[in-house]
DNA sequence: CGGAAATGTGAATGACTGTTCATTCATACG
DNA sequence: CGTATGAATGAACAGTCATTCACATTTCCG
């Protein structure tokens, strides 16, 4: 038992990792079994199937993504420093866990059409999430922005892109990184960033 | 002959629009074939192979863009007017061409490492673009921003993301769009957006 | 008109796909 | 000790993949 949950583990942390660089279609069993050192008959004991191993990779990564926006954002009150949090969970979670994050905005539409549901919920709670805070930047006039629905978009495609190009071995720590997209956000909604 | 150049371009309108939408390993040449209307071995008469369609069309893509660029950008002086002459470009060349701008985003992994070779300098060089006006509005004390480095994939991932949400049947339009991203752009450097 | 070149067909190729399954193995339990 | 259990195997399944090819058909040009 305890070595039944090893392997599951196993399999799910390789499959991350290959769906994340390949992509799910160029990804067979074969591949998978390997990357785990198995055969592609043993992966059915663990999953039902290549697709509800892929939603199940996708759920979990979003259901920790909201579980940590919720800690990030616990306790925090007014407007700009509601953002501030929300920009540095979003973007420090995308470093941490790049891999994930990746597959669940490029394999969405791998997903079949009920798991594909399910995961938008999901997606659109998150967004909203920032759509709320930048209207009530808005209606309190203090941010400056054409338009709170799309610039949520702007930004969380901004950030989420840290994922393309950020290497640990690369010359700006990820904190570093974390307070350049702060500083960014905030000056496109019309404030100035802290002084440091 | 006028008939060949005929079922070429329709070959790759198809083959853009059905790589774009499934995704490049999720298409067969059989589907490709079926939304051309012939049969797939007809195919290999205009084509070497899937592969070399797919790095066709995006080289096509990646050549067009830069020539639009040069063109966006010929006798634009001045840092911020050359930042302005780039955003608009960019977000209006996505909103007309998304289905080229998504391919050659996803699909830069599906590529043999020879075609992606040749890809990415093409990418770096229009990356290199923006960068440059940035770095200049740095040392011209224009603009306040963290790194220019970082700030140009910042911009470049905001602005390509529109093509993920912008459908001409929404409530915005086109016009409309390429303004809220320059707002956003301009504010992001730390410049104001002229008033309207 | 004639023949050659271009273009399309439909079947065939072998490799690979996700999935199933009878079997084996090692361990845990009474 | 016998037996139940979860896990891994390796072969087999039916289907799909990109690609090739011999053969028809169409189109072009002299």
């Amino acid at each position: 038992m305890p070595e039944s949950r090893n392997t599951k583990a196993k399999i799910r942390k390789a499959a991350l990792r290959l769906f994340a660089e390949r992509g799910y279609n160029a990804v067979s069993m074969r591949d998978l079994a390997d990357a785990v050192g198995m055969r592609q008959g043993g992966l059915y004991n663990h999953f039902e199937g290549k697709q509800v191993l892929l939603s199940d990779l996708m759920e979990t990564h979003m259901v920790g993504l909201l579980e940590a926006l919720d800690t990030a954002m616990a306790g925090i009150s007014g407007t700009r420093a509601r953002l501030e949090a929300f920009v540095r969970h979003h973007v420090s979670h995308h470093l941490n866990y790049p891999d994930d994050v990746f597959l669940a905005y490029m394999e969405v539409r791998s997903l079949d059409s009920d798991n594909r549901a399910r995961i938008t919920v999901l997606r659109n709670r998150y967004e909203h999430v920032l759509r709320k805070i930048l209207e009530d930047g808005c209606t309190q006039g203090l941010f400056r922005i054409g338009d709170a629905a799309v610039h949520a978009r702007m930004l969380l495609a901004m950030m989420t892109g840290v994922t393309v190009w950020y290497r640990d071995s690369g010359r700006l720590s990820r904190d570093e990184v974390v307070e350049l997209y702060l500083g960014a956000a905030l000056q496109s909604v019309g404030l100035a960033a802290v002084q440091s």
